[in-house]
Order: C-alpha cells, then sequence, then structure tokens
DNA sequence: ACGTTGATTTCTACGGTGCAGAAATACATT
DNA sequence: AATGTATTTCTGCACCGTAGAAATCAACGT
C-alpha cells in the first residue's frame, strides 16, 4: 500500500528491498503487468523512487536478474567436474521453477554482475580439470551457459510441461499419413517429464564434450578427479 | 504513412502485408520500441484495423513468429539423420541473424502453428532413423528444441558475440587469484567466432545423443541410413 | 546555532501505449 | 433495393516510463 501524501526526504530505503518487492510483484502479475508504478506501490514509496535508484525500468531488471544469479551455491570444489557442471546445471533449472516469470530476464542481461563471473570460473575450473584447451574451454563454456539457460528458459515457458488435452486433440487432427510419428508419440507426450528432460539434455551434452576428449583433445593438462 | 481522415470499410488490407510491416517495424525499433500504433502508420491504416485481425498485440506477435517458422525449408529426407538436424539446427542461426530482434519470439510461443508441427515431424522421422525408441525420441526432439533455440537466442542476444572492449576491462580488473582461468582467457575471448561455438554445439549434443546409443538405447528398428 | 551541500523522495506533466466500444463504410446475398 | 456481415476508422480510457522541478532530510564546517 503506497502511503499518500508522505513527505519527501530520506526515510531508508534500500535498493535490496525494491527489488525484492519488483521480484514479488514480477512473479505476481508476470511480465505484462509489471511496472515500476506497481513496485512504487508495493514497497508504499513513489514510482520515481525505484527510478532514482535504477536509473530506468531496464536498470531495475538487471538487479533483479542479479538477484536471481545470487542466490546460485557455488558446487564443492573437490567433486568431480562432472558434477559441479551437473549441480550448476540443475541448480540453474530450479531458479526457473523458483522464479518462473523473472527467470527469462537472464536471458535479456548476459552479464548482470560479480555473481556471473564467480559462476563463469567455476565453469572454466571445472572444464579445465576435465582436461579441455583454452580454446576450447572458452567455446564449450559460452555454449554450456547458452543451452542449460535455453533449457530452463523454456521449461518454464512451457515447452516442456506435458501437453495440454487441447494441443493433444489438435495433434489427433494432424492426418496420421503425413505425421505419422507425431501422431504415434500421442500417448508419449501425456507423460512427459520436464524434470527428466533437462537431466538427460544435461547428461547428453556432458556426454558430447567427453566424446570430444576422447576422440583426441588436448590432454596435456592432468585431470584433477575422476 | 498513414493516410489520414481515410474512410472505413474493406480495402484489402491482408494479414500478410500486416506481420511483414511488422517484422519491419519490430527488427527497426526493436522489442522496446515496437507498437501497433507504429505497425498501423506503416501500413497505411489505423491501428485498430490491425488490432482487428489479430486480436491482441500478442495475436500479432504470435502471427510474426509463425511467419519465421514458415522460413525455414525441410532438409532433404533422403541425407543421414544427423544432417538432416544439422541442417535444421543451422537454419534456426540463420534465421535468427536475418531477424535479431523477432527471434527471441520464437522463446515465447512455442507452437505457433503448422510449421512448427511440420518440423518437429522431421526431427522425429531422423530421431527415429538414428534408432531412438519413442520415449527418447520425445524426450531428445524437446531437449534438441529448447537447447538449438536457446543457443540461437543467446547468440543474438550477445552472448556468443566476441567480448565487448568495455567488459574486458571489466575482467582484468577482476582479482586474478581469484579468478585464474577468467583473466587467463582474456586473449582467447577477443577472438570468439559464434557461428564456431553454435556448429560446436550442436555437433556436440548429436555426438551425446549418439553415445546414448552406443551405451545400449532401443535399437530394434533398423538404421536406414549411415 | 546556522547556513550549505548533497542525497533522497515526492509531485506534476507529457507523450506514448493497448484496447474496449461505437460509428462508418464497403461488399455480398437476398 | 434491402439487408447483413466483414472490415476499417474514430473516440475515449486507464495505464505506462520518465523528464524536470520542488520538497525534505542528514551531515558537516563554521
Amino acid at each position: 500500500m503506497q502511503k499518500k501524501n508522505a513527505r519527501p526526504g530520506p526515510r531508508g530505503l534500500s535498493p535490496d528491498e525494491i527489488v525484492r518487492a519488483a521480484l514479488a510483484v514480477l512473479e505476481e502479475t508476470g511480465e505484462e503487468g509489471f511496472s515500476i508504478r506497481k513496485v512504487g506501490t508495493r514497497v508504499g514509496c513513489d514510482p520515481m523512487a525505484v527510478l532514482y535508484h535504477f536509473k530506468s525500468k531496464a536498470g531495475l531488471e538487471r538487479a533483479m536478474a542479479d538477484a536471481l544469479n545470487a542466490e546460485l551455491r557455488q558446487p564443492s570444489p573437490d567433486a568431480p567436474w562432472r558434477t559441479r557442471l551437473t549441480d550448476l546445471a540443475l541448480q540453474y533449472r530450479t531458479l526457473a521453477l523458483r522464479y518462473p516469470r523473472t527467470f527469462p530476464l537472464l536471458l535479456r542481461f548476459w552479464v548482470t554482475g560479480p555473481a556471473d563471473y564467480r559462476h563463469a570460473e567455476t565453469i572454466y575450473q571445472a572444464l579445465a580439470d576435465a582436461g579441455l584447451d583454452d580454446r576450447q574451454m572458452a567455446d564449450f563454456c559460452f555454449g554450456l551457459y547458452a543451452s542449460v539457460l535455453g533449457l530452463a528458459a523454456a521449461e518454464v515457458g512451457g515447452l516442456l510441461k506435458p501437453a495440454t488435452p487441447e494441443l493433444i486433440d489438435e495433434v489427433k487432427d494432424l492426418p496420421p499419413s503425413a505425421f505419422p510419428n507425431t501422431t504415434r508419440l500421442v500417448p508419449v507426450f501425456e507423460e512427459q517429464e520436464p524434470g527428466r528432460v533437462y537431466a538427460l539434455m544435461v547428461e547428453t551434452i556432458l556426454d558430447g564434450i567427453e566424446r570430444t576428449l576422447d576422440r583426441g583433445g588436448d590432454r596435456s593438462r592432468p585431470e584433477r578427479d575422476g
């Protein structure tokens, strides 16, 4: 509730508090209904106070993305490299599930703050421990990032959810001669489990990286774990 | 230019024409500046005429996404399954490069129309030819879709672009003791090639799928190509 | 005690937005 | 010629982001 006719002047309004309120508003109303004005009424201040702390709406959104990134914890450095990467990838999924409407912001602001660098360093180290050379490390790090974020965004966007009834009906209307696989797979669609698909894809990508190693990647640097 | 004081009534305004204009406006002004009013002035009609054909702004955007999907051509059915999948994946990338600001719409509307079903069937067939069973086909199809779209969106979003100078400076300010890999990789960042990373990831995922096969996936159905 | 300064919050205003609803026009059918 | 329906325009409304100015507060040197 916004205090009407409150007097101006500092009153301890903290950016963190605003970001938390903004997250709540975005999660409740969705991207469409998200507005600085609503954030203002939520924290009980004038909307322009919000705009003062973050210079624009985009600035606030970047801060919100950073807040999400900051919730990730570092994987244990002692675990095998594959375990570390899987751990982080699955954390992105739970983050997406916890903030389904905020998560897509991570696709808009690629570097949101220091938390990003921390996780990138973690991924680099894991890839180095796997035995990749620098070129491969850079490529796979970016590629992993993009795939994992895309996968998580896809899930909260609805792609990985089990098919809806009306979509099932739509598929049943397709001519079976032109769409033999699609029509045959209808019963399979209905028991789609997002978590399994996500984990499967993460493991598949890591398998692909391992195959790169097997095929004669640079193994000059020793593996530190097995 | 919008004709002012034009008289109402049908005058052959086609949805396709509106969609084309909308694509142009979105590509020129970006998502921020995109509005139905601008689309209206572009086609030379009242904005509400646009809203009549597509019931809402979201409806127009879905139609735009469908127009993009319709630009993809089917891969040759005679090619090996891996070639077909690579072909389609690379087409998504060129599509993203041609419509960098429109492409993210594909992440919002997962099923945009009949074109989607056509491509899904193509992917299913390729995965079937690879020797996967139904369960694996469904999982990998969704996973592939999400990863590829995420990868392409990442590229036009800026993640896969070579690092910008100011970002390089930002990395150089990081303490090397805490970020040994990140700081060491700076020169590698500067020669990042998005196309290579994209192709690498596509091949990596396909490698991972092949490894699933090698590890004893359901091979009851014969491979139709090598 | 006092003015100054700078950081913070509020107020007002402006141009722009999506869209509901009604009115106007053109075309096809009767 | 009359009617009905699909299409386009017009008007209005509630909301949006944010520029600019004014108001308030905390801290500080004097």
